[in-house]
RNA sequence: CGCGGGGUAGAGCAGUCUGGCAGCUCGACGGGCUCAUAACCCGUAGGUCGUUGGUUCAAAUCCUUCCCCCGCAA
């Protein structure tokens, strides 16, 4: 099979090495440009840029894929299908039904659920307790198109975004080359999605790394793991921004209010949530600091408020 | 040169403004107490104060060179 690979982060770039390794042909890879992502003015390349290249395939950064941008790739690589994975950018009708067997996507979610551009955070922070990847055919909805198959992950209570992602990639990789298979020897089924089951995971913004204490420390435990590593939890204490990390449920205490820090000392960090719920951070960062475990941190800052926002 | 914080014992921090014995909370190690413990008490070890040069009687502290880490913003 001709293949046009279109993904940008690493999950793509996972699947996109699956496929090489397999011995399909992969004509291009379209990836999003390099963007500057650090301080100073360093431009750092996608996740797929990379591996694309260090295996000798043609990449292809469009700004856009308007106007028939793609139209001339299309016709000089001529692919019999078009890959998508987590590409960010919407593609134009001309471009998704332009090869043979069409574009399949795979998606992180068990479709017709979590359809969207953030469904790993999002199957996190609704407290799910599976997800899954889901390879279908594209049409011109935002993952609408029809299911072809689909595999189940559990969700662990200490999953992140990164470990979850991690993990589907891993199931991901070879359902894709399974689907490729059902496709070439035309013994593929798709299948409609039920809208009726539809729900949408939008995009993760930057404020929404807010805790809200009065929540229950398990939806503010999926909240934490949803959003780490980006953009990462915030709270306040004693004036200071910390990044959370690694909550674990801890227990109840009916008198504390939301918001109290229960304990912050070698034990690390307990905070009150709603219903009296307890929750243990496992880890902080402190704005300008590193990473580090909860206890090492207060260890040497002792609280003047044990109060937390 | 986008804005900003930081580098001091194994960890986390204070001390820097205003130069004057290298400190704190932990951890480690040794001992003690306790029915017992993540508790408590006594003690020990552990430092090139990121790096270069300078000012000074004296530099973690002031000036200077470079390196490294991180937050914001994208």
């Amino acid at each position: 099979m001709r293949i046009l690979f279109m993904g940008t982060p690493d999950i793509a770039a996972h699947v996109l090495e699956a496929i090489l390794d397999a011995g399909h042909e992969v004509t291009a890879a379209v990836t999003k440009p390099d963007k500057p992502r650090d301080r100073g003015k360093k431009s750092a390349p996608s996740e797929v840029k990379v591996l694309a290249l260090s295996r000798g395939i043609r990449v292809e950064e469009p700004e856009t894929l308007k106007n028939g941008a793609l139209t001339p790739l299309l016709e000089e690589t001529n692919p019999d299908v078009i890959v998508v994975v987590a590409y960010g950018k919407i593609l134009p009708e001309s471009v998704l039904y332009y090869p043979k067997y069409g574009s399949i996507n795979v998606h992180a979610s068990l479709l017709p659920r979590y359809r969207g551009s953030a469904p790993i955070q999002r199957a996190i922070m609704g407290c799910e307790k599976e997800t899954g990847v889901t390879v279908m055919k594209m049409d011109k909805g935002v993952d609408t198109g029809d299911a072809l198959i689909s595999a189940k992950v559990a969700i662990s209570p200490e999953d992140t975004t990164e470990t979850l992602t991690k993990k589907l990639a891993v199931i991901g990789a070879p359902l894709l080359l399974n689907a490729l298979e059902l496709i070439e020897s035309g013994e593929a089924k798709f299948r409609k999605q039920n809208d009726a089951y539809a729900t949408y995971a939008p995009m993760i913004r930057k404020e929404e790394s807010a805790v809200d204490w009065s929540c229950s420390a398990e939806e503010i435990s999926a909240r934490i793991r949803g959003l780490d590593p980006w953009p990462a939890a915030e709270a306040e204490v004693d004036g200071i921004r910390l990044k959370l990390f690694r909550p674990r449920l801890s227990g109840f205490c009916a008198e504390a209010q939301p918001g109290t820090v229960v304990t912050a000392g070698k034990k690390g960090l307990i905070v009150a949530c709603g219903g009296g719920s307890l929750l243990e951070i496992g880890e902080v960062q402190p704005a300008g600091k590193k990473r580090m475990p909860a206890a090492a941190y207060f260890n040497g800052k002792p609280l003047k408020e044990n109060r937390i926002r």
